[in-house]
DNA sequence: AAGAAAATATTTACACTGGAAATATTCTAT
DNA sequence: ATAGAATATTTCCAGTGTAAATATTTTCTT
């Protein structure tokens, strides 16, 4: 047997990491405890420290799946050699959608001080995630200067703007209406290459 | 006397929420607890009830002072008169720097289920941030269709592109040399009027 | 195969938290 | 002055994260 799959529980830690995505889910990052999902798995309340360290750790194992959900639905309607504008278009909506679909998830990945901001797992997957948006960004013609900033600039203007988009539409910062009239992408300045 | 200001403690509400938001500034959300508070104070456990019912109505308080103090940093080096290209430039680096000084009022402010979202003074004072960025956003040259949705549209970008950047700096997804060299204003597109 | 060592899980205990309920104190209004 | 409202305290409880000691199972070494 493999030694990550068969121990008392068999496989605990990922049993716990989709407990915890459930409850995140159902109740808030506020109704997630380690007691209720050592609950929900069936094991005692100290048994996720053996695989978590603590509440943090749990967090970050949380984060860093976040991550990989977002990059994977950035992607999702890809088809193979569509042309980037397309890819761009869909990304940003996968990127709002992700949002939408799991806002608590979406909060704890952006939030200060709740994971491990030095784990090499949750920052491989922030910076794979980050990836897809720097492939989206480029020959945006943003009429920067056209300098060795130029890439730089690019992706961070993408990312803070859909960014900023998705976080105020959970956030309840949007009116309703608007919000379904005028998408990620109607916001964005037209940009014609 | 006035109702508000001479109880047993005189004017115990407002010294709650200074104090709040002095331990927020320290120890960040996590080190808030109702408890912490009074004891600054130098009540019982149970005072801040009495005013603000329980947590989230403290954090209300907290996230509508918030909003007061953003609104106010982005208009803080405004002058008389002065056009609107340079009201603009000075309220997005005000935005910015609101949430680089205070991150943790700035991440509650736009948290999920922590306060009462239907809060008649959190509302009031979340409008009135908005509307100095309605007013900077006007004649904003986006390239978008002129219909009766083009203002709205200007004022949903330029909240998410500051917000997003913002956000962004704080949660430490952004490097830090880069954030130093390219600021909210570097990267937004030049826009020409 | 046998014993040592490591990994995993439980039990117990503790300090801290938000909140409910009953009580006490102080202010306000009549 | 006294009634009633507002404010504050005391006491209590369920729930939380985590540390320490212990127990069980797996894996490694020989």
């Amino acid at each position: 047997m493999l030694a990550e799959k068969s121990y008392h529980h068999g496989n605990l830690k990922q049993a716990l990491v989709k407990a915890s995505l459930d409850i995140l889910h159902k109740d808030g990052l506020a109704g997630l405890s380690l007691r209720k999902c050592a609950d929900a798995v069936g094991v005692s309340h100290t048994a996720p420290k053996n695989h978590f360290g603590n509440m943090a750790g749990l967090l970050t194992a949380l984060a860093s799946a976040g991550y990989a959900m977002l990059a994977d639905d950035m992607r999702k309607d890809w088809i193979a050699d569509s042309p980037r504008p397309d890819r761009r278009d869909l990304a940003l909506q996968g990127y709002v959608s992700f949002a939408v679909d799991h806002p608590d998830l979406f909060e704890l990945m952006f939030a200060r001080g709740r994971t491990k901001s030095d784990d090499p797992e949750l920052m491989s997957n922030v910076v794979a995630c980050f990836g897809v948006l720097a492939d989206i960004a480029q020959d945006l013609p943003l009429g920067h200067p056209n300098d060795d900033l130029t890439s730089t600039r690019a992706q961070m203007f993408i990312w803070s703007a859909v960014h900023g988009y998705a976080q105020l539409c959970i956030a309840g910062r949007f009116k309703k209406d608007e919000m379904k009239r005028l998408t990620i992408l109607d916001i964005l300045p037209h940009l014609k290459s």
